[in-house]
DNA sequence: AATCTGAACGCAAACGCTTGCGCAACAAGG
DNA sequence: CCTTGTTGCGCAAGCGTTTGCGTTCAGATT
């Protein structure tokens, strides 16, 4: 059917050796003849057997890629930014989308990948277990969520100086019942959530706030998520005047539930949002932005990098990105407290 | 290194031809010496190697997934639903993130797919070269999006009526000067803008309006090109009252301008979109909603089902997913004149 | 002129599977 | 009891590369 290198190898009259060797630009192949090759393998259409290739080499040029939610922002974005950088590099992508629990698990458990790629980044939590069937690969590992853990590369934000920033503009601003809507009911093993709330009661109490339970609530890191825990915080008997959510969909959510119920923002309350979604923009959402793509190309780069050196141990390595507060429309001080 | 299929067969006490079978399921071996050899392969951790196995069967149970732009919500969606669909059958998928024209043109004619595929999804519109590329492969074919072309399996949308639903909404309103927003700086081949524009000027036509072309203006199917078109379209003399957007995300753009133009939506101006993008309920869009996960998890299924089928020829198959036209917002009937 | 040294290239053995074919062993039919 | 099928399994030939090693040969060194 499609030429093979034997037919090259023919055309040109050398061995297939030499067109293997001409073809990937190793040493030990005159000018002339690896010329010739070239020319021979344009006009017969020859593009090497990746799988022929990868049983004899024990490489694959492919890199596993392991996304939760391959239409969220978030990921789509991470994904986008890592593809760029790993095709540049000669590398495919396998994309694993590993949304829901029987999904995840059955790939955890056949580890389809085995075999099949160079290197993975996961842009899901593994849980222990996980994380040691991803180890067995003998890969390089990388991660742009959650904590940093044994055998992986890890590029991040600082989850705490982010929340930091964000709830203490709101109390600079003169709020004091600050509530939060938090993405707890996630995977656990998650520390993204965790950092960010006990950020928030740090500031709060740096700032002499009490706590109140009340003023915490889920949204599970969607949209409707958000919708839903904000209408829970607006039937506490003191609503909050301020809310931090944990990410921007869920800000969102909380700015429709907001406006269903007729209150105005940031007048009546305001909202600050993590992640600076492409359309916090839209929306005038208050944010802390952090650099999503560039999380995914630096892991990306981290990875490749392994593996031009393979001599050198995986490396746990640990990256920072930096974040930044984004000041939009959807905060301002707390109106003078009426008479209730 | 990892077990291979001698291991397990040597472990076995059988042939690796007895492993192979076994392992997947075809016909030729005894209950027990299967068992034994299922029991066996689990506890070496044993997995075949696709690299083998598609070198060997011809088969690489891989589909190649193009995408212009992974981050942006539509084709995450559709690449969403479509791996779902891929996995769920046993089928890994390859990600190429084709962004930039010199990506694409590289993709193109290096065509690393080749030997790499056993069927292409293709969201992207492939001009007449590229396609013919794609055909030289030799391997069924699909795309979701743009006209029909031979040897591809299409799903879409009627592109016409979503349009004529959402300008004659417009109408009935009782707008007569209505803008557009289009994408047609776009991929050149790229049937999707021309349909959509063809059919907004037949609507005005048959409600007895006038076209002028001033409002017009070009959004290249993002926020900021959506800002950008709506700002020119507030400059022209007589500026529109109402909006047809082509995109939700040109719709979304659209808004921003207007709200930095100090302009209300719906009452000065109104504005439709065209998708239902995630967040369009979250700034209470009204906009044409097209199934986007139902259309990449049709289209994976239709190649799967010519993968099974390896008779039938490439039956340049076209369907049409349901469109509807999603009140929300931000359109209402224009101001009565003013004096200006 | 004999020897040595690289460079350029071919040989052939992997790499780990799949699959057509052949061969027992055994059951059923005459 | 001898055929004729059927079932279960092993043999071995690929599949298209890569790569260690061996060979050849031109030019440099004695």
């Amino acid at each position: 059917m499609t030429a093979s290198i034997n037919d090259v190898a023919r055309a040109a009259g050398v061995s297939a050796s030499t067109v293997s060797r001409a073809l990937r630009g190793r040493t030990g192949v005159s000018d002339e003849v690896r010329d010739k090759i070239a020319v021979v393998a344009a006009q017969l259409g020859y593009t090497a057997s990746r799988s022929a290739a990868s049983l004899a080499s024990g490489r694959t040029f492919t890199i596993g890629v392991l996304v939760p939610y391959v239409g969220r922002w978030f990921f789509g974005t991470v994904l986008d930014a890592a593809e760029r950088v790993f095709s540049a590099a000669g590398y495919d992508v396998l994309l694993y989308n590993l949304g829901s629990p029987e999904i995840r698990k059955r790939f955890f458990t056949r580890l389809p990948v085995r075999k099949r790629v160079d290197a993975v980044l996961s842009l899901l939590i593994p849980d222990d277990e996980e994380s040691a069937a991803l180890r067995s690969l003998g890969v390089p590992l990388a991660t742009t969520v959650g904590g940093t853990r044994p055998g992986f590369t890890v590029v991040g934000i600082d989850d705490r100086a982010g929340t930091e920033s964000a709830v203490r503009h709101l109390v600079n601003l003169g709020h004091r019942r600050i509530g939060m809507i938090s993405g707890a009911s996630g995977p656990l093993h998650w520390t993204t959530p965790i950092e960010r709330r006990n950020a928030y009661l740090d500031v709060l109490a740096d700032a002499g706030i009490e706590h109140d339970p009340a003023l915490e609530a889920d949204g599970d890191y969607t949209v409707e998520g958000g919708e839903r825990a904000m209408t829970e915080l607006l039937a506490v008997s003191r609503p909050p005047t301020a809310v931090y959510a944990q990410s921007d969909e869920m800000a969102m959510g909380a700015l429709r539930a907001l406006r269903r119920h007729r209150l105005r923002v940031p007048e009546d309350v305001s909202v600050v949002g993590f992640d600076d979604h492409e359309l916090a923009d839209v929306v005038g959402l208050t944010t802390v932005a952090q650099p999503v793509a560039d999380q995914g190309a630096e892991a990306a780069r981290l990875l490749l990098r392994q593996l031009d050196e393979p001599g050198a141990e995986p490396p746990t390595e640990q990256v920072q990105m930096p974040i930044r507060l984004v000041l939009r429309e959807t905060t301002a001080p707390p109106r003078p407290r009426g008479p209730q």
